[in-house]
DNA sequence: ATATTTACTTTGCATTTCAAAGTACTTTCA
DNA sequence: TGAAAGTACTTTGAAATGCAAAGTAAATAT
């Protein structure tokens, strides 16, 4: 079986799906992922802070006016591995059909 | 997104290795099961024992000759649970690419 | 007869996942 | 202007999950 070709940050759907929304988005704050997601602030938070610690995401924090905005942004090596993640996923798909 | 799509039980590397595995070749024993994952015996028993209690996996004890044997077989529902997931993620990288 | 192997199962610790509560502001409106 | 409500996260802690090591019972090898 290729499952070790799979990575294990990603195993998570919300993970996966954060992952999802900044290889297409490019960047995207942290309310328009909440939503887009529908999770809850605390458990969108610690999804986040897990991928920014493997060094798959990077964190941009500014304002809009004066109201706080963290920015995440996908790093090249984040995408990289999510690319690897995803060929390796349909792969199995492909071998499963 | 279409995450709330994907199932939870096949989240994990190994449980979706399972399950490929069985989609394909209808029915499996413990060992060739733990050959194809590389995985320690508990590590595999209890990512079974779990899809066992979703219903998506039966379990059939005989023996071969006068060995144990233990098979693995997907459900009717584990295997439609299965393409679905399958089904999203399709959609999921279709989407990321 | 004893040691080793096989095929799992049980146990228990470590990690992960998650929502609720907390924090540090900002905005609203009486 | 000051109390109340909202915003955008972060922290906390309990529950669920993941895992390998140890255990078990029967078979096989020495």
């Amino acid at each position: 079986m290729n499952v070790e070709n799979l990575n294990k940050a990603f195993d998570n759907r919300i993970r996966l799906g954060i992952m999802s929304i900044l290889v297409v988005n490019r960047e995207m704050n942290f309310n328009s992922l909440k939503e887009m997601l529908q999770v809850t602030d605390g458990n969108l938070a610690s999804h986040l802070k897990g991928l920014e610690d493997t060094g798959y995401l990077s964190v941009n924090k500014g304002f809009i006016g004066r109201k706080t905005n963290t920015i995440y942004e996908i790093t090249k090596n984040g995408e990289k591995a999510f690319r690897e993640h995803l060929d390796a996923l349909e792969f199995l798909i492909k071998n499963t059909r």
